[in-house]
DNA sequence: TTCCAGGAGAGAG
DNA sequence: CTCTCTCATGGA
């Protein structure tokens, strides 16, 4: 991987990129704060816009402020996941045709390294809730109690601190369309802003530790503080399983309801300790063939075969 | 109108 | 431990 600088300053690439596609890693559900404009993305990471575009093996970046060209790109490569050899994590979980099929198919698609707090609001947010709603909750709240930024004609806003939204209190959070969540994001906001939660301690335990912390909080589940693990923490083991996750393992593997224990067994033994990724293919696979793993639709093919 | 969405919590059995 | 019911909201 090469770094060039042009002459203006904030502006980057990244060159000799192996096995990443801009597109699938920002579309895949995992983050809510990208939007496209043709073939850029356009997002807030660390206070200020980004815009990035992938021409073939290249990454082109802007940002919005100066940005040391080292640090940036150490940064963004964390981020982006670049820092990791996903061909050989994606030979691990390949084991068999349907896997197969979504790995192929969506080649190069990473799991982000997201900002933490942003994630955990965002996921607490995320319970039955459609991605379209999570999005413009998250819009709403970032645009009443964030920065704003503007880069050349985008304009963006940070995601609002725990201590600014400790502040504005569970009405002008439910104002945002939260709904009955409102109470949850109020509560993780407070008992980080008062320091009961501290997110540079949570960085640096382990997975099964980070998890149990996380599911302290109220509203934070399994599945959630598994995508938090998984989406911002970098612990590849974290299986969120939603219902996507449930139908897939039900319908294709296990062939029968199960309980949440049952998939999480199976899983962790049949993709082994990458899992986290395995299911991040197979759920952006199934968003794109809705009936792929349908009951109906299964034994049809079943039957052909 | 009813159902569903990257679920979690409370309560019952 | 497992099952069920409820919790706002908006789009299909």
């Amino acid at each position: 991987m090469k770094i060039d600088k042009f002459t203006n300053q904030r502006q980057m690439c990244i060159r000799h990129l192996s096995d990443f596609n801009l597109k699938y890693t920002l579309e895949s559900g995992q983050s809510f704060r990208w939007n496209r404009v043709d073939d850029s993305y356009y997002g807030v990471v660390e206070g200020r816009i980004l815009k990035i575009l992938q021409r073939g093996n290249t990454l082109i970046i802007d940002s919005s402020q100066y940005e040391d060209e080292a640090i940036f790109t150490s940064h963004l490569s964390h981020y982006l996941d670049l820092h990791r050899e996903l061909a050989s994590i994606l030979a691990v979980v390949n084991v068999d045709a349907y896997i197969d099929r979504a790995i192929n198919q969506f080649w190069g698609m990473r799991i982000l390294n997201q900002e933490l707090w942003e994630t955990i609001a965002s996921f607490i947010l995320s319970q039955n809730n459609n991605m379209g709603r999570i999005r413009s909750i998250i819009r709403s709240l970032s645009e009443r109690f964030g920065q704003r930024l503007e880069f050349e004609g985008y304009v963006d806003y940070t995601f609002p601190l725990p201590q600014t939204l400790a502040d504005v209190g569970v009405d002008e959070i439910f104002a945002c369309g939260t709904g009955y969540r409102a109470n949850y994001l109020w509560n993780a906001a407070n008992n980080i802003a008062n320091g009961e939660l501290v997110l540079d301690a949570l960085k640096q335990v382990d997975y099964p530790d980070a998890k149990h912390e996380l599911m302290k909080l109220e509203g934070i589940g399994e599945k959630v503080a598994d995508c938090i693990c998984l989406f911002s923490l970098g612990h590849l083991a974290a299986l969120p399983v939603d219902v996507w996750i449930k139908r897939i393992f039900e319908t294709i593997y296990l062939r029968r309801r199960a309980t949440l224990r049952e998939i999480q067994e199976f899983a962790k033994s049949y993709f082994g300790e990458f899992v986290g990724y395995a299911q991040q293919y197979l759920f952006h696979y199934a968003q794109n063939h809705p009936k792929w793993a349908d009951a109906e639709h299964l034994a049809l093919r079943d039957k052909k075969k």
